[in-house]
This record gives C-alpha cells, sequence and structure tokens, in this order.
DNA sequence: ATACACCTTAACGCTGCGTCAAGGTCAATG
DNA sequence: CATTGACCTTGACGCAGCGTTAAGGTGTAT
C-alpha cells in the first residue's frame, strides 16, 4: 500500500506536518515524490514510523532515534524486545502513580498519613529498578510477600494518633506475655488473653484477619530469627510459647 | 518541612531551573523569601506541586494547569480522583502498545500477517473508548467474551496462506455436511466426517481444542441465529443436524 | 580566609512541532 | 470548461518548557 502525508498521518495518528519535519530532518524520507511533487510513502516507511514511534513514546530525542534506526546494524526485532522491556518499566511506573493518587486520596480525606517523600512516589523515574533489585530480593523471599509487604505499607500510612495506639497493644502484648510466660501454661487464661491482645494488634496491621494467617504469623515468630530474638529478649522460648498459645487460641495446628 | 530550591527539587524528581520557571511564570510561587533571597517552600506548595506533577504527566500544559489549580473552587479531591481515571486510560494505552509490539514481533517473525492499520494501535489516543462502548458490549454480551474474542483475534493474524487454507476447510466441511444431510443420519460415516472436518477448521482458531469447546460451539450454531442462517442455507434443519453430529462425535450431550 | 556547596537574576538556545501564508494539483460537479 | 473543495507543496514565524552558561552573593566548615 502506499500513501500520501495525509494518509499515512492519519494511519499513524500524528499531524502531516509531523511528517514534513521528519522529511526535513532526515528522520524519514518518503519512498519517492511523484511527478507532482507529492510525498508518497511505502511499506518500509510504514515499519520504519513505526519504530519511531515507539521510540519516541519512550522518551527518546528525534535525533537519538535517527542515529538509531539509521544504523547499518539496526535490527528490528531487537529494537522491538527493547521496547517491549521498555514499556513494561513504564507500565510499573505508572502503577507507582495510580498509587500515589489511591493513597493521597485516603490521605486527603484523613485517613493516613503520608511523608512528603511519598508524595512525590512515581513522579521520578529509574531508579527504582535498582532499589527493586537490591533489596526486594532477600526481603521478600525471606517474609512472603504479599501479606507482609502490604503490612509495612499500612503501617507506614498510619496517622499520628493510629500509630500510638498501636504502639501501646504493642506493649501490652509484651507486658501481658511476661505474665503468662510466669504461669508457663499456654492455655492458661493469661495466655489466652496474650493471644488475644496480639490478635487484635494484628488487625492494625491486616485488612482481614484469618485465624489461619494468625497462626501462620505466630509460626514466623519461631522460625524467623529476628522475630525470635525481638520476643526472645523477655525470656528465653518467649516466641515458642506466643506461638502455642496462639495456637491454642485460635485452634489451628500445624 | 520546609525546602530551598534543590530540596524540593531533590524531593520531587524535578530540576531546581523548573522551579524557577514556575515560580516566574507564577505556576508555583514559594512560601515565602528569606532574609538572603532564597525561595522557601512549605506544605502547601508541596502539595500544589504535587498536583502539578500530576497533571503535567497527563500532558496539560503549564498554563491550563495554572488556570486549573489556581481557579477559587479546586478541589484536590476531585482532581485526584481525576488523575486516577485519566491514569487508567492511559495505563490502558499502554498495554494497547505492548500488545503491539507483541504482535510486530510476531510479525516480524513471520509468525502472523499484520495491517499496516495493527501497526500503529496504541499510538493514537482515545477514541477507543467510544469503539469499545460502542461494539464491546453488545458484541462480547452475546458470544462469550474471551474464547471468542480470542478467535477473531487469531483469525486477524493469520498469513494469507494460512487464511486460505482455513477457507478451504471451511468449504469442505460445508460441502461434506451438505452430502451427510442427504443421509439424514448424524451417526453415519458421511456426518461423522463432517464433525472431523469441523473439529479440524476450529483448530486453526483454537489454541487448544476439547471436546466440551467443541459441543459448546455446535450448540451455538442452533442458539444463535447468525449461525443458524448460515449453516441452514444449504438446507432448513442443517445447524441441528451438524450439532447432532458434532455432540456423538464428541461424545458430549448436554 | 579560603574552599565548597548552595543560592540569585539574566540571557540565550534548543526541540518539536502548530500555524499561517501563498500557491499548485486533482476529481467531481454545475 | 470553469469552478469548487480537498488535497498537496515550500517557507516562515512562533511557542512551550525548560537546559545551560555567566556573573555574582551566602553560609559554614575547616
Amino acid at each position: 500500500m502506499e500513501y500520501t502525508v495525509q494518509g499515512l498521518a492519519k494511519l499513524a495518528g500524528i499531524s502531516a506536518r509531523t511528517l514534513r519535519y521528519y522529511d526535513e530532518i532526515g528522520l524519514l524520507k518518503p519512498a519517492r515524490i511523484n511527478a507532482s511533487g507529492y510525498r508518497i510513502y511505502g511499506q518500509k516507511e510504514i515499519e520504519r514510523l513505526q519504530q519511531i514511534l515507539f521510540y519516541r513514546e519512550l522518551g527518546v530525542g528525534l535525533e537519538k532515534i535517527s542515529n538509531i534506526v539509521g544504523a547499518p546494524d539496526f535490527s528490528q526485532v531487537k529494537a522491538l524486545r527493547e521496547h517491549r522491556e521498555q514499556l513494561l518499566k513504564k507500565r510499573k511506573q505508572l502503577n507507582v502513580l495510580i498509587a500515589n493518587v489511591d493513597k493521597t486520596l485516603a490521605w486527603a480525606e484523613g485517613r493516613i498519613s503520608m511523608t512528603d517523600k511519598e508524595k512525590f512516589e512515581g513522579f521520578k523515574q529509574q531508579m527504582l529498578d535498582d532499589n527493586e533489585k537490591k533489596y526486594g530480593q532477600e526481603i521478600r523471599a525471606k517474609y512472603g510477600d504479599e501479606q507482609v509487604n502490604k503490612s509495612y505499607q499500612k503501617l507506614k500510612n498510619m496517622t499520628e494518633e493510629q500509630f500510638a495506639e498501636v504502639e501501646k497493644l504493642g506493649s501490652s502484648v509484651l507486658a501481658a506475655l511476661k505474665s503468662a510466660l510466669a504461669t508457663g501454661d499456654p492455655a492458661g487464661e493469661l495466655a489466652q488473653q496474650t493471644a488475644d491482645l496480639h490478635r487484635q494488634w494484628l488487625s492494625y496491621y491486616w485488612d482481614s484477619y484469618t485465624k489461619e494467617a494468625h497462626a501462620g504469623v505466630a509460626q514466623m515468630y519461631v522460625d524467623d530469627e529476628r522475630f525470635t530474638a525481638y520476643y526472645d529478649r523477655i525470656q528465653p522460648g518467649a516466641a515458642a510459647f506466643l506461638r502455642d498459645a496462639v495456637f491454642i487460641y485460635t485452634g489451628v495446628n500445624k
């Protein structure tokens, strides 16, 4: 198929002026000029224009594009794979921006707090990849992705009052655990009260509470040394004691 | 928190020059100027800048932004909801672009064919909404979404040779059906051969063949008047006959 | 007191087109 | 066959949104 300027322009969703400009700067020359001086574009030009638009969409300057697609060793397939990768990156960034809007909305309605830094998340390009690579992996691998990640987010978004209340609840869990430990009975009333406090505390972090998840976290307190260390400060074996109490409390036994 | 130009610039991921320019054109004035003439930005300015960047990301001109966020009845929450919607639209467009890359890759490797128009899908903004609204609904509602839609896609992407072969298979189905109809026996050999040809024909459209899906389509030939009309051209009751034959062929009976 | 990282205003330059202006081409129409 | 209307051409100016350079003041740590 052959196209005049406006034909190709309409096809590609750009202006005729843009095509003339691309001709002028040598980025995209028509296949030929007809007897009346009209620009006529053919199949090759269509493919080249597609490449140009992909690069443009990704924010590459026209001169750089010219160098890239004009290079003698330019590979369309290779370029397309590159485009794919870059577009996926862009989509990721868009998702961050959307999350930002949601968060800002929640903040504007007073439901959560928000740092200045968070208010600009998603606007800056790049850099996030590195963070993702550096930290993302180990942290998520250990914690089990989704749930823990979400908890952390929710924690970051609390208002100060909420945060204070959580802190209070957290320390009362520790206090109750201390008393319960003295009895030595994870099924006893004190231990069960501790488990209940622990449930309340967790509910601040989670959207939905389930017995299974609660028991899962209790088990993690024993499996993950960071948590174990935290609870065992009170007394060695405290983490295991809390886990036993929660298992009994929830009725879940793994 | 208070920020100098560079402080805010780093926070927001923009340049100090940009902030000075925004001051110059009255888009974002600092909260105050200190004794040495430094620009100092406060909390309000941060929120305003966030709004500005959202609009900018969506391609709105600076002057228009100025009018919007400077309007006396400007509502942050309302704006955020708008942003959300626009960003979702943008993400949709990005998805189209990514699909385009994938398709172009398949095309470049000779696996499918591709029209010129398809090569520019996703570059043009807008308009797709209307198409979606106008056609999408009725068509999908009737046909059962996914499967039919996918089939259509696959059909569009075939090379010419493939297409020719499919056409040939399709007409041989009709021919076989005609002969089979003469026997009047959907369980007979001719009818079963027809069902087998029909299976082969379907396999060109589907990624994975299952007896159930095959039988489902056969039933649709009776239920949907467009298909019924198509087959009944041969002879009234042809669609029902084909369905019966396919039911026997697949061993599925609904 | 000097070095260094900030800040200021002022000015010019660049990209990627949009937007006239002034004119030729082409097919259908009265 | 002349006119109309939708195309095409080159040429030129204009504009947004900054980047960049220049020439200089500020703040504080050594």
